[in-house]
DNA sequence: TCGGGGAATCGAACCGGTTCGATCTAGGAG
DNA sequence: CTCCTAGATCGAACCGGTTCGATTCCCCGA
């Protein structure tokens, strides 16, 4: 069942097999065809290792996404089966690797023993260590999220903070004055998480801008925590009439603790945000929000790491997304609720 | 950066530089600590495709999972990542292949190359011929899933009879008489999805035991369709007082539709079914359903796999999962709706 | 008729590890 | 003092492919 088995039973040299096979050199149709044919009687492929050894390629990428005790939101899976699916054109395949804490144990397995030719990473931080040393290696490696100083480096990215911005810019458009913003968790926000901090910059910028009365609170990635989100903010400000959120998990909590509170979605409360179009589909109403095309950006993802390690000198590329807001109906003119400090053109 | 260049470094030969890193021969206390000093200054990490090469076994285990031509659920996602992570405990790295229509390509990478030395299947159904080529191969595999007749093979599965019997039940003890249950997309029961098919069956059988009045229905995998599912559910018997789901995605999609027609959740109508704990949770109210334990699931098949990789010839092990009920918002006792059939025993 | 050149094929080295058998040395038993 | 054994180390073969240089053969032009 390797190599040398199919070329004595084709009654010629291991090499003429690899050729016959590879066509890196030219085979004569008739020693061709008898390979052929040996080779799908015995149903034989090369070993995936041996030819990793002695080319050099694994036709593997890593793919570094976070451990599982942060929740996973719909938006990874996204990405991950787009990823998975866009690698297979290529022929490439996945190796999945958790980055933990230790995120040392898992790096190493994936560069030091060289079981991937390049990597992309999930969860970019605008710190980001993992992104830094697969940098200074000149590891081929694409980031989905983009560093604090991404210059020179290849990543495919959202832009969170015109996203968020634009939430905002529509929320006051609608007349809305008083807007809270739900971020991603405290513990992802001190860690320098990339979408957390861009949104929130988006958000006080806008809200500068409009001259809103704001607020920003960060929540856990858990329905249970958006429900409590929601009642703190109503309980700071009543008199709150809008919301941004990037927080996806979050976002049936935020519901229901607005249900909860009396509020109705979209005459008394309006929301939106940054949420994976999918997921914005499933509450009701329907969430109105910048949809993350999270498939379409794995795919880039996959695009541009096929192309760095096809061209090992081309220069860095990546591409910012900035995806329209999908109008649904979670959000409508700020209307007079009891506590509201309405503007003074109120129809008596 | 090689063994060579170690043993070279720590005036060694190969082999003893092999043996003092994988301590399978005694290697004196002098001569490790040489090496070890000279493995820990060059960072040095053995190729794992070399390894591969030489012992016969990559330390990775495949992940096949379905295409994204299906809608992915919440569920897969939490099978993912607990086989990554439970893997990782194990030393094994996790490699995904989608298994497509052409799911003979990405096997043939998986087994053919011999990538992998073990499969996780999921997405399994009755007559699964993944399973069988697997099982006919006697290649190391444990299914997510059960088959018509899993004897003699490895898998992790849940009771979907049992689960959706335990949901009839507990809404025919509620006093629901007319009641739908609402399963995975057409193609999928179709294809012989064993989820969809043996929960219908407990649905039938539970169904008959009571003496209920059912009907059921195919839905997509996404909010749309639930919704005009919901819709189809009302008009063929507006009497309907309460549904059992195996859909995930279409939970957000069937809710939706009750408000738009009116009926309030549990008060009018109640909703129950088999979902992952997290997805039950975010919506309002929050479902009264059987978890399914994604995270354990994973885990479980991935202890299974690895015993099984250790000890090539010990008997097929199996875990089949029944978890409760949790009871939450989304049911509650049958009313008198305007065009119920009620019981004589109402009140006046 | 002979030489040159290209196509087809072969043998050997190489990729980077693991592992078997052999060699060498030192220490303890007889 | 010799013999035996166990511990430490080495060299070589092997895993299953790829690739380079060399060889053979045939056809064509001079």
């Amino acid at each position: 069942m390797n190599i040398g088995e199919i070329a004595r039973r084709a009654g010629v040299s291991r090499s003429t097999v690899s050729y016959a096979l590879s066509g890196k050199r030219p085979v004569s149709d008739d020693t061709r065809r008898k390979i052929q044919q040996v080779v799908d009687e015995l149903g034989y492929r090369p070993s995936a290792s041996a030819r990793a050894l002695a080319n050099g390629r694994t036709s593997t990428i890593g793919l570094v996404f976070p451990p599982a005790g942060n929740h996973y939101t719909g938006m990874q899976l996204d990405f991950i089966g787009s990823v998975v699916e866009a690698a297979a054109t290529y022929d490439y395949d996945v190796l999945l690797s958790p980055s933990g804490v230790d995120s040392d144990r898992s790096f190493q397995r994936l560069l030091g023993e060289r079981r991937v030719d390049g990597a992309i990473l999930m969860e970019i931080r605008l710190e980001d260590d993992r992104a830094e040393h697969l940098a200074t290696l000149d590891f081929p490696s694409v980031a989905i999220g983009r560093t604090a100083r991404p210059e020179g480096s290849w990543w495919v990215g959202l832009d969170h903070t015109a996203l968020v911005q634009r939430c905002v810019h529509h929320l006051a458009d609608l007349g809305h004055r008083r807007v809270a913003f739900v971020n991603r968790p405290e513990q992802l926000l001190r860690a320098g998480y990339e979408s957390a901090h861009r949104g929130l910059d988006g958000f006080t910028k806008a809200a500068a801008e409009r001259g809103l009365t704001v607020r920003t609170y960060c929540c856990g990635d858990d329905a249970a925590s958006g429900q409590t989100c929601l009642e703190r903010i109503l309980h700071d400000d009543p008199a709150t009439t809008a919301l941004v959120t990037l927080n996806e998990a979050a976002l049936g909590g935020l519901y229901r603790g607005l249900a909860e509170a009396g509020r109705h979605v979209p005459r008394d409360f309006s929301v939106t945000g940054v949420v994976a179009g999918r997921w914005a589909e499933t509450v009701t109403p329907q969430l109105t929000a910048a949809d993350v095309p999270a498939a379409e950006m794995g795919r880039l993802a996959v695009d541009l790491l096929v192309e760095r390690l096809d061209h090992p000198d081309a220069p860095p590329r990546h591409h910012l997304l900035v995806p329209p807001i999908s109008l649904r109906a979670s959000t409508g003119p700020a209307g007079t609720t009891p506590i509201a400090d309405a503007g003074p053109d109120t129809t008596p």
